[in-house]
DNA sequence: TCAATAAATTGATATTTCACAACTTTTTGA
DNA sequence: TCAAAAAGTTGTGAAATATCAATTTATTGA
């Protein structure tokens, strides 16, 4: 198999200008989390971080795409992100129950980032800042479940795709015209509906000129009608 | 109007028996707490806090019943705990945006100890275990979050409402029989679905002889056939 | 390059859930 | 205490969504 040459960071140095949470790091302290940090590579598909698994590590992505999921009931899967580079997962789980609480996999050719859960815990002893950072970088996750959650639960499919493809356009791949790295049956796991209906309701919204579709291409024509179907639900 | 005596705390001295995240503060800096905090008295169906407005306080329940929730699209609500005293709130919004993510409002006569946010804030800059413990407090309202989102997303509404009756058994009333503080509409706010669907399926687990209905008061017949409704979704 | 596999689409049908209306029971406040 | 309001119940029909099956299209690995 042929595996990319690996790109490795070689020190946590220049991680603290991509990654925001470590410009808050001290030369020393970068020094303590590289000791221990190794990389790795994912082949698409490849399974990153493993809900219930032992969180040992926090993770960070340096390179590729992978999606966040709940691994719910009869296999049946959510998906809560799309992650690129240089945010930090460890999740509730490195702070509670030392579990993993969502599953990682890699979408695309993917290296991560693994640092022992030990090494930021202590650097949460030490440095108010960085423990500051991570209460607030808690939060914003907390804060984005929440709208999950009602986005989830009170509006009906077309909101919902809505949500996700203003999601994708916004956060994922920043342009309003996009090629999709996930299929139709990822774009039903993160709206929560089948792929036929998240195939079904995609052609509605071509149908109706709102979105451009063209296999896995996809191009809003329509901002503002498809931030009202997001808003009505 | 009756008000009832007020109950409130004359200090935050009892306070670290009480409220678990207080007791990692030495006297001095219950001190600190106790210089601006105050105390407030509810009735029945007041906001304790309100979604949107300006997170300038830190709030904890020193008496009484509340319920949290988020308020959603056409006035739709959707109840994520029932809250009893001692935890503490200020949610997400006190270190993002400065705003409630989610309101309270009381279900019974209820004292709140208001503490100004900057005072908490304080303390996580200069107690370092004070710092880990809200990290760790944030962690399991965000564990908690993920089994709700699965919960309300891949589960229907026997499931949905199994899980609701565990929660209230386990959590808020602590006996497997108890007399309901909320509505059947509130019942259907916790578990996503209409009161009337609350209503019908509460009446179904009747029949089967799962749970035992009288009114306001719940008691579960059946703890193993309820918990595999919940299992089952 | 081509067969095998996976993904996407489409239609028909079944299931789940809601909305509305009518009615009963309980709670509340003057 | 009693009338008004709120909460709870029940039935019916409609809407939303899933399931299943069949087919087409795209992708992948030998």
């Amino acid at each position: 198999m042929d595996y990319p040459k690996s790109q490795a960071c070689k020190t946590c140095d220049n991680c603290n200008e991509k990654s925001h949470i470590f410009s808050l790091l001290s030369q020393e302290e970068l020094l303590v989390l590289n000791k221990d940090r190794f990389e790795v590579m994912f082949e698409p598909g490849q399974v990153i971080i493993k809900q219930g698994a032992p969180a040992t590590h926090f993770v960070s992505l340096t390179m590729g795409m992978a999606k966040l999921y709940l691994e719910g009931f009869d296999r049946k899967k959510l998906i809560l992100e799309i992650v690129k580079p240089w945010k930090l997962f460890g999740g509730p789980g490195v702070f509670t129950d030392m579990r993993y609480h969502y599953s990682i996999s890699a979408l695309t050719e993917t290296a991560s980032c693994f640092i022992p859960a030990e090494n930021v815990k202590h650097l949460i002893r030490t440095n108010h800042a960085f423990a500051e950072a991570m209460i607030v970088h808690g939060s914003i996750n907390g804060s984005k479940n929440f709208e999950r959650l009602l986005s989830l639960t009170q509006k009906q499919m077309p909101g919902r795709l809505a949500d996700v493809i203003l999601y994708l356009a916004n956060e994922v791949y920043q342009s309003n015209s996009f090629s999709l790295s996930i299929t139709r049956q990822e774009i039903g796991e993160l709206s929560n509906m089948t792929k036929e209906s998240a195939t079904r309701i995609l052609k509605d919204l071509e149908n109706e000129q709102i979105i451009k579709i063209d296999g896995k291409g996809i191009e809003i024509l329509k901002l503002e009608a498809l931030k009202d179907i997001s808003l009505r639900g």
